[in-house]
DNA sequence: AATAATTTTGCAGGGTCTGCATCTTTGCCT
DNA sequence: AGGCAAAGATGCAGACCCTGCAAAATTATT
């Protein structure tokens, strides 16, 4: 407090910094693991091994086996669904989410070599798209939620049609939808398309309500 | 051979129903349990115990603990692929992928009091939505090939926009999508609507691309 | 009625995952 | 510095999941 003044902020700690550490440790260990062995070939006890840590240990970090394979970043979906909140109110919906998603694709290729390495894990263990998938349906509905109040703040409290209190859930899981294949897309094909590319020409497609595509 | 002329095909044997018999048991028996105690809360155990057959036999019938708790018919799906593949070439794709799974509508609806209850058990453990969502994503690749097959009727071998590789994939992921969606909405609102209704409100919504909906 | 095919079952064993007690490490204080 | 409190890492016991394999029971066929 006297001689060194600290950044009051920032800095997450030895502490949070050793956790994030082992946290990325045992997810890398697992994925280059799996790359090379098959995922079911690939024990809590090896990958503890090859991350240094005890095998209780593992299970302080990935509530299970499967966990492990997956990559997850909470603060991504935070910003996508910020990002829809704070959107015009008179843009089209698609244009909104797609946006909001576009914005975190760079972050994305950053990463390129990763998630490369990751659909193919995935590719070999479909059983594992789902453990990903969860990751994926809890964003699909926070931003079901998101997107209702994005619409909401347009007109509150109205009677609605039909599809209306559909809406926002239908949106929000085909974004995701959209996502998802446009990387699978982007997967099958590394160095031929950008995934930018990938993704604003599915999301066209689905503008245009998904019309038969010229031959 | 000589005095009773058997019915050729048709009936199943004894054995193969009481397979199916033995099937249904487990399956209702683990919903049930799971709809009373939670599904966490259900083991292997108590499920055999409450079917009537030994654990070991559980396992005869479902690769996993979870598998028991998700009703799946793999007929349906056959179903729905053959129908798209033998669609009029000139049909608008999402109509054809439409009509295809409304037609399973009907036989969807006769179990309604089986699916709700199963909804209620997915809705309290989220954790089973994937495991549902693994034969969604089978289905997925499936209907994907099947839409590929119809759409290369047309015209066979061409130079293809970069959108095209993409187009059956999309459209099979936004589809099965779709119908979770409306599945979902449906549960939640036992009664108050038909499930044919929100089905082809959804994909109305998605052949005008997904326009906000009128307030 | 006897034999063959299929299903069910018990058992052994490895893997996953959790709770608890203990030990080590980290952060903060004087 | 040195010590204290909080938090993480570890070991262990134990329940549960899941899979081969071989024996027993049931069904189909001759």
């Amino acid at each position: 407090m006297h001689a060194v003044a600290k950044t009051t902020t920032s800095v997450p700690g030895l502490r949070e910094r050793k956790k994030q550490a082992t946290r990325r440790a045992i997810a890398e260990a697992a994925v280059r693991l799996a790359a090379e062995h098959g995922v079911e070939n690939v024990t809590v006890e090896a990958i503890s091994e090859a991350a240094g840590v005890s095998p209780r240990t593992f299970f302080n970090y990935f509530p299970s086996h499967d966990d492990a394979f997956v990559l997850v970043d909470d603060e991504v979906g935070e910003r996508i669904r910020e990002s829809v909140r704070l959107a015009p109110a008179d843009r089209p919906p698609l244009d909104v989410v797609r946006d909001a998603l576009v914005a975190e694709l760079d972050g994305f290729e950053a990463r390129k070599e990763l998630w490369v390495l990751q659909c193919k894990v995935l590719q070999r263990s479909p059983h594992l798209i789902h453990r990903g998938l969860k990751a994926h349906v809890a964003e699909e509905r926070a931003l079901a939620v998101a997107i209702t109040d994005w619409l909401g703040s347009t007109r509150p409290g109205t009677d609605a049609p039909p599809g209306a209190a559909v809406f926002p859930r239908l949106l929000a899981a085909v974004a995701q939808t959209a996502l998802r294949v446009a990387v699978e897309h982007w997967c099958d094909r590394p160095g031929e398309t950008a995934l930018a590319e990938v993704f604003r020409d599915v999301f066209a497609q689905l503008a245009q309500g998904l019309p038969r595509p010229p031959a």
